[in-house]
DNA sequence: ATTATCTATAGATCTATAGATAATGC
DNA sequence: ATTATCTATAGATCTATAGATAATGC
């Protein structure tokens, strides 16, 4: 068993934990919420992550952020050329993943931790997810499907419209999720003014 | 004086209080947080709070949400017609205010709260967040200015992108404020796609 | 009398540590 | 021997309550 690879109750206790630091951040979730939602007690945690809370909060979401990297890749390389077809991509992957809050937890939990781990999870975090959508945006430019001035500026509202995808729109009478989705990419590629015919 | 006035320390404790709770959101901020910000004592925002912690971040939001939509209500209505500069109006609005998450944040903090409360605060946010907005997609595609297809879809599209404006965008090398307002609504207008000259 | 603060403290968490227990793997 | 849990608890908060104090306004 590789040095790297964690025991399946650890992969547990990320999983849970995930789950309950994407919905409600850093500060409003305890250890015993944790340990209550595995049906373990609340010492038994530091069993997997000896540094207490703050370590366990870093393994899940640098988790998070390797995962939403990879399946943006994955996402995009599958998509082939095309940028309406990757955007239509990327967008179902963040459908596929839970509801979160990743732009704004960044802003809000970041502050909590210690200043290494703060410093280092922001940078893994720009990386993670501005990477691959710089990419792409880059490249749609390079093949002139697209006009871009600044590459992460576009990145960026793209993952704000992907965060909005989750809170926002659980309202009364709102439209199923690829009815969003089919809008929200419509109006990034051709804009609200119609087009001439 | 009015009994709907409050005083003038009661004023400040909401300002301290709303520049803390918008940063951090609920669970992360503490009475003593805000007191010492105020250079008072904790127990003594229980003169102003009798019910704590709970009905002060209620009465922020609340002032939060109530101020935003007069000032949305207020930036298009001197924008006069026209969506273009209304939406640049807007944009003004949101970049005039304190950097905040509205939307993530009250995903995030809604469940701490009693569900007279969740449910109360949930029911103003929407009202008052989506409405001026609405209204003024409305407006714009009776003018045959935009086409819309989901009014709210698009309002919160518009409100995940501002939320986006205070956060994601103070990276090393990112443009100045105007330019990302700038750019983010040709995108809405016009969108990615180059456009047959 | 009202306003706005204070001190002191109860009671409820929350994080983290120390050390015991039981099951499994060599 | 290692893995994964447990019990028990120290120490540090955090919210909230009770009641005192001081200044101001009628």
């Amino acid at each position: 068993m590789s040095e790297h690879e964690s025991s399946d109750a650890t992969q547990r206790v990320l999983d849970v934990a995930e789950e309950l630091f994407m919905q409600r951040g850093y500060a409003a979730i305890t250890l015993r919420d944790i340990a209550d939602a595995l049906g373990i007690r609340q010492a038994s945690l530091y069993y997997h992550f000896p540094e207490g809370k703050e370590q366990l909060f870093i393994a899940v979401t640098t988790r998070v952020f390797a995962r939403h990297q990879a399946g943006m890749y994955q996402a995009i390389e599958q998509a082939g050329d095309g940028i309406a077809a990757q955007l239509y991509a990327v967008a179902d992957w963040f459908a596929s993943q839970r509801p979160m809050n990743l732009l704004g937890m960044m802003h809000a939990d970041v502050p909590a931790l210690s200043k290494a781990n703060a410093e280092h999870l922001s940078q893994v975090a720009y990386s993670a997810m501005f990477t691959p959508l710089r990419q792409m945006f880059l490249a749609a430019e390079t093949r002139c499907e697209i006009r871009v001035v600044h590459p992460d500026l576009l990145a960026g509202c793209f993952l704000s419209l992907m965060d909005g995808l989750h809170h926002g729109q659980h309202r009364p009478g709102a439209p199923p999720r690829h009815v969003i989705i089919d809008e929200i990419i419509k109006i990034l590629l051709d804009g609200l003014r119609p087009r001439d015919k």
